[in-house]
DNA sequence: TATAATTTTTAGACAAATCTAAAAATTTGT
DNA sequence: ACAAATTTTTAGATTTGTCTAAAAATTATA
C-alpha cells in the first residue's frame, strides 16, 4: 500500500461518510487536490486491489477491507495528534499537517505502544473520536452551535472547518475543547451570537457558530 | 528532497565515515541493496543538486550541503530510536526499522520538540552520538572490547553489528548500553574473553567481542 | 427531445526510481 | 605491458503517479 493510496482511500472514506452515496470522481479531485484525470487513474488502481467497487461514471465505494483500511490510518493520525498536543507542545493549528506524515508509518508495535502511551485516549484534539484497535469508531452526539437556542447550555466537542486560520481564531476567543458554551443571546437579524464561555461572556458571528460542534448538556 | 535521496545520502555519508575516501558507486550499491546502475542514476542526480562532487569512475564526496542535510536525518533516526525505546518499551533490536522510517518525517519543530522531550539525549539507544540541532557530533571515545588488556575496566558504549540476532544474544548475556565491564581473562588460544559484566562473570567469544565498543575507564 | 453544459474517461506524455543487458573504463595478475 | 577480471557507466525498458487535451457519457435545459 503505498503513501498515494491510502490518501485517496481516507479521502473516500471521509467523502462517503458526508454523502453516504456513491463518490464522484470529481470530488475526490477536488479533495486530493489533483484532475479528475488521476483520481479516475487511481481509483482503477485501488478496484484492482479490491479495496473499492468502482463502475464507470457510476462513483465508487469502498469494500469492506477499503473502508477497515482507511480506518487504520485515520486512527493512527488521531493518535499522533493527540501526542503532538498533549507531549510535543503543539497547538491544536498545527499538528495537521505533521499528522498527515505520520500517519503513513507502518508498524502495529508502534501505534499500539502510542496509543498505551496516551492512556488509550477517546478523542482527538479537534474533538474527532479515535477509532480502536479492532476499527470501531465511537459515534459522538454533537450538534453545530448555530443550531442551539437561547439558554442552551454544552460542551465543545469539535470542529468542522480545521483552517489554521479558524483554529487561531478560536483560540483568541478562548474557545477549545472541553470549554462549557452557554447561548446568552441569538441575534434574529444577523444570526450572531452572544455566548458564554466558561467564564467569559462573548459574541460570535454566524458563519463561526456554524463550524463549532457541541454536545449538549441542557 | 525525496525518500530515496536522503536514504541514499544518508548511506554515503556512513561510507565516507568509515573510508575517509571517495566512495565507490559499488559500496554504495550493496548498502542500499541495490544494483550499480541505479546508484550511478542516483549519484548523478544528487550531484546535479550539489548535495555531492561526482566524476565518473572516481567515486563521490558529499559536498557541505550534503553532509548538512544527511546529519539532520540521522540526528532524527537518533531521536526516534530514543523515544521508541524510552517512552514505548522498544528493545533495542526493534526500532531500526521504524527509525527508518521516521526519520523521513518533516518538520523542524517537530524534531526540536522531541529532542526537548527526550531531555536532549547525547547518545541513542546504540550508543551512537546524537547530532546537536547545528549538526555537530560528538566523537565519542571507543575502543572494541577486543582489544582491551587483563585487568582493564569500561563502559558498554555501544555496538558495531546491530543486527536483531546480535543485539537478542546480547541482552542475554545481561549486556546493555551503560554496563560497567571487566576483562578478567584473555584466551589466547581461541581469543575468547571471560568478562565481569556488572555482577555477573560471563565467557565471550572472539567474534562477539569484536562488536562491541567500549569506553575506558581504567 | 434535442441541444448545451457538465462530468468522467481515455489516450498519450512525463518524471522519478528502478531494472537488465551490454559497453566502456579501470585495476589486477603474470 | 597486455590480457583477464572487475567496476562503472550507458542504453533502453518498466512502474507509479501525475498531467493535458480530447473523446465519450451523463445530466440539465429550453
Amino acid at each position: 500500500m503505498t503513501l498515494s493510496e491510502e490518501n485517496y482511500l481516507k479521502a473516500i472514506f471521509n467523502l462517503e461518510e458526508q454523502t453516504k452515496k456513491g463518490v464522484s470522481t470529481n470530488a475526490i479531485a477536488e479533495l486530493m487536490e489533483t484532475k479528475a484525470s488521476s483520481a479516475t487513474d487511481m481509483v482503477k488502481r485501488l478496484a484492482d486491489k479490491d479495496l473499492l467497487n468502482y463502475k464507470p461514471y457510476q462513483g465508487t465505494r469502498l469494500t469492506a477491507r477499503g473502508k477497515n483500511h482507511a480506518v487504520k490510518v485515520i486512527r493512527k493520525h488521531r493518535l499522533w495528534e493527540t501526542f503532538l498536543v498533549e507531549n510535543l507542545d503543539f497547538s491544536w493549528d498545527e499538528v495537521h499537517e505533521v499528522a498527515e506524515q505520520l500517519e503513513h508509518i507502518q508498524s502495529e508495535k508502534l501505534i499500539h505502544q502510542l496509543d498505551k502511551f496516551l492512556g488509550y485516549p477517546k478523542t482527538d484534539p479537534h474533538g474527532d473520536p479515535i477509532p480502536d484497535e479492532e476499527g470501531n469508531i465511537e459515534k459522538i452526539e454533537k450538534k453545530v452551535l448555530a443550531e442551539l437556542q437561547q439558554h442552551d447550555e454544552g460542551i465543545c466537542v469539535g470542529v468542522d472547518d480545521s483552517s489554521s486560520a479558524f483554529l487561531k481564531y478560536l483560540d483568541k476567543l478562548n474557545i477549545t475543547l472541553g470549554n462549557k458554551i452557554k447561548v446568552i443571546e441569538k441575534e434574529a437579524f444577523d444570526n450572531s451570537m452572544v455566548i458564554q464561555v466558561e467564564e467569559n461572556t462573548i459574541s460570535i458571528s454566524s458563519l463561526a457558530s456554524k463550524n463549532i460542534y457541541i454536545r449538549k448538556t441542557s
